[in-house]
Parts: C-alpha cells; structure tokens; sequence
DNA sequence: CGATGTGAAATGCTTCACAGCA
DNA sequence: TGCTGTGAAGCATTTCACATCG
C-alpha cells in the first residue's frame, strides 16, 4: 500500500530479461509498436493525405521527414515497424501506406463514440474531420441543457443524458468524449461508464478517476500554450528541440 | 542539400560528452528542464489546484503521482529540477509549488494571444479555462465571415482579419492561435507572422509552414483519439504504458 | 519516522551508417 | 543509382534505491 501506482509488472515480467532470441515476431504475434510511433502515425496520415490530394502518389522517408520536421530515419524505422511497404529506390507508395497506418491504427474498423457535453467544444469535436472520418462515428450527443436537447447537429439529434440507457440500448458504444465543464465531468464520466463505454476520452480541465480497466485518455487545450509559453520566455530553445516535433496531449491510460 | 531537417547540432555540442562536474548549475545559469518534464508541468498545476481546492495545502511525490497515474519518482525528480521546493517528512507545500511552476513556465508573465477563426472551437478557446487564466490574455479574436464580424465574445468583439495590421499596432501580439479550418489556415498562419506573431499554435488539421524564427505547435483533437483506437484494438495494451500517462497533441518547433 | 532529492542502473527512443534490393 | 530496412551506437528519460534531512 506503499505505491498505489506501480502495482508489480516489470519483475512479473513474462519475458526474460535478456532475450533468448526472440525469432522475430511473425504475422501472428504482431511486432511491439512503441508508444512514441502509435503518436506518429496519425501525422504521417495527415501528411500522407495532403500529398496524395496534391498529386503525388510515391513519397520518400525523406519527404515525410522533412514535412513532420522529424529525422528521416525514424519514418524508417517507424513505417519498418508496420512490415516493409517501401520500395528501395522509388520510396512509399501513398495510397497503400494510408491503408497500411489504418490498419495499425484500428482504423479498419468503426468505433462508435458518444460525445457528452454539446457546448462549443462538442460540437467543435462532432463536426471535426477527425472524429467524422475514417474509424470513428459519433453515433449520439448528450447534454444536459433543454435549450440544447432536441438541437440537430449534422445528422444527429442532442439527448438528454438521462436518455443515456436508452442510447446504449439502441446502439452499441465503445468511446465516450466527454466536453462538459470540470464540474460536471466526473458524474458524466461515471455515467458514460456506466453505459457500457470502454473508452474516455475527456476534454475537461479536470483529472478523472475511472476503473482500471477503462482506458483513459485526456486532452488539454492549453497545454501547447503552456510549454509555447516555457521556450518563448528563455528564447534560447534548446538546440536539440528546436526543430524537433513533439506530439502531445496528456492521456492518462487505465489498463 | 540532402537533410533539410537535420542540421548540425548533436556534433557542435558545446559541453563535453563526458562530465567535467557542471558544478550544479545555481541561480544564473539555470538547470536544463527536459521537454517530458516540462510537459508535465501543467498536468502538476492542475492537480495542485484541485488539491487546494479541495482543502489540503500539503501533497507528497506519493499523491501528486497517483493523480497523475505516474511513478512518485518520476514527480521528485520532476520538481527538483526547479529547485528544492519539498520539506523532508511532509511533503510539498501547494500553493507555494504552483507558484514555482508558474515561473518555470513563464507564466509569470502575461503573452498576449489572438486567436483566428471564431466558429466553434474559437469560441471555445476564447472562453477556456487555459487561454484565460494566469499566463495568458485573450487580446483579439479574428475572422472573416461577416456574420460573425461584430460580435461580442466574453469583453472582445470580433474583428475582420483584414483588420489585423491595425490590431497588431494597438496592441501587442506574441501569441496567434489558428482555429479556421484547414484551408484557411496558411495564409491566416502568414498574416499573422506578419503582423509580428512570435509564436503560431495550430488547431487546423493542416501541415503549416512557417519561418524557423517562429516557434510552431500543433493541436490534432483526434489524435488521442486514434491512438486509442490501437490500444481498443488490440485488448491487450501495452503491460508497461497500462498506467503511464503521456502527454500529447503534435508540436512542430521551429527555432 | 517519513518523505525528499539524487547518483546510478535500466529502459526506451533516436540517430547513424551502411548493406541490400529494385 | 537511389532509397529502404536495420543492426548498433548514442542520447534521453525513467526508475531504483538509499542517503539525507526536517
């Protein structure tokens, strides 16, 4: 009871310390994808994308690179962690790659989400291109507020969150976005669990306690602000950082 | 020709790779804070003030870790970076900790933001709890549709983005938050570098390119998101990430 | 006695550098 | 020839473990 937070998993390790040999994960057992990566695919996405509208079909580790402003070695070494989709000498083809990252990423397949809380920021969200294109639906808004309840948003109409059973009988829900006030964001979170929601996902400038077993990830807003404020009052950026990206965004996961 | 992203830097180190003892570096030139730890500031601040506000003045590595869900190792090490702000056998003081915070942040000063592109997510920014409390000031709000043109948000009334030659001779501006959507966002994000912005912090979903003088940051709301679609995807998260928290949303840094 | 602060070890991530394939 | 894929080296960050101090 000493350290509620580190509960005994790097001794219990199933692994042995120093490998012995560990023959090269196959088809099967898929290939450890370091967190650091998971955080990068979604740019090369973004940026695979804008390349593709803008007519090209192939692109090299060193145009991605130079568009992440990362080191072209890591795209390498990130894209290899996928299986080996390039061509040496040409370089990636855009397309494939697209479907290959989708494809690591989950995004194969639809996770319906709810978003709670219908203020600016919820319907910023439910409108946003990366919770209404592929791998995400957002299949119902909740709010509590009678002006906003019965308001159609795109194609879909705000609910009362009491009506959340009713919701969550209608459809299945694997991801909750929760976008209310601080005050209101624990209840919300433990009604959304309630429900049957495996995920959440909470915009409120608040820290959530949630079973262990929900994964839990949190985005705040200012944050890029805060860390713009720390380099723009010592105007000497590190060197290093300088033109290095760094991906962000606190996510507090639960098991 | 080969790299444009990676400079020389790593070579050109200044100090000597092996240490000569730095002597601890006092009050002048200060310790070097690692980018993790400066990302998990914030997160500190926020769970401070909830301590506060919940009545307890004092907190220790223990409970400043469990709300975070990090290692108490993690957070000592974090804080004495900015000095030896903990008594031995209690703890932290809150209060006096969230004021260190603050100036290790910059937040001590007061970056004047204007933010472009009023729909939803503008609107949110601007009342947000991170853009309006200690560190920051919302000084104007910009954008082109005239039906939005006028009106008043909080005590700022929207001014057309032609108007921004203007503003920025009224006021100063360090700080321009793009909040248009995508295909807004580059010549928003060029004006505002002209009108004397030192730093950009992008929402648009969008890759911008800017002058290395300007530090550049990037706010994806769908990426954790997606990195929760791995995690959903794969039941079987990461035994070590399990409890980890990671702090996120894309920055791209320029000089 | 309890909790900080911190060397040193362990781990993870990035970058180099180059073999190898199209 | 050009660009990928990848061992191995180099750094950064995390975690341990404990001396230290209120």
């Amino acid at each position: 009871m000493t350290d509620p937070v580190d509960p005994p998993s790097k001794a219990a390790n199933p692994g042995p310390p120093t490998s012995v040999d560990p023959g090269r994960p196959e088809s099967s057992g898929e290939r450890r994808i370091p967190e650091a990566t998971v955080v990068r695919l979604p740019v090369y996405q973004r940026i695979l994308e804008e390349l593709l509208r803008s007519g090209n079909a192939t692109v090299s580790s060193e145009q991605l690179a130079a568009s992440a402003r990362i080191n072209a070695a890591k795209v390498r070494k990130d894209l290899s962690l996928l299986g080996s989709f390039g061509t040496r000498g040409s370089g990636y083809d855009a397309a494939f790659l697209i479907e290959q990252i989708d494809r690591e990423l989950g995004l194969d397949q639809v996770w319906p989400v709810v978003i709670a809380g219908i203020g600016n920021l919820g319907r910023a969200l439910a409108n946003s291109q990366g919770f209404t294109t592929r791998g995400f639906t957002v299949v119902a808004l909740l709010d509590v507020d009678p002006a906003v309840v019965g308001e159609r948003i795109g194609d879909i109409t705000v609910r009362h969150i009491d009506e959340l059973e009713a919701v969550a009988a209608e459809t299945s829900l694997s991801i909750g976005v929760i976008a209310t006030p601080a005050s209101a964001a624990q209840s919300v979170g433990d009604l959304l669990v309630g429900a049957g929601v495996r995920s959440l996902l909470n915009f409120a400038p608040t820290v959530l306690a949630v079973p262990p077993e929900i994964l839990l990830r949190y985005v705040d807003l200012s944050i890029e602000l805060q860390v713009m404020s720390f380099y723009q009052a010592r105007l000497g950026v590190p060197s290093e950082e300088q033109r290095m990206p760094s991906i962000r965004s606190i996510g507090l996961t639960g098991a």
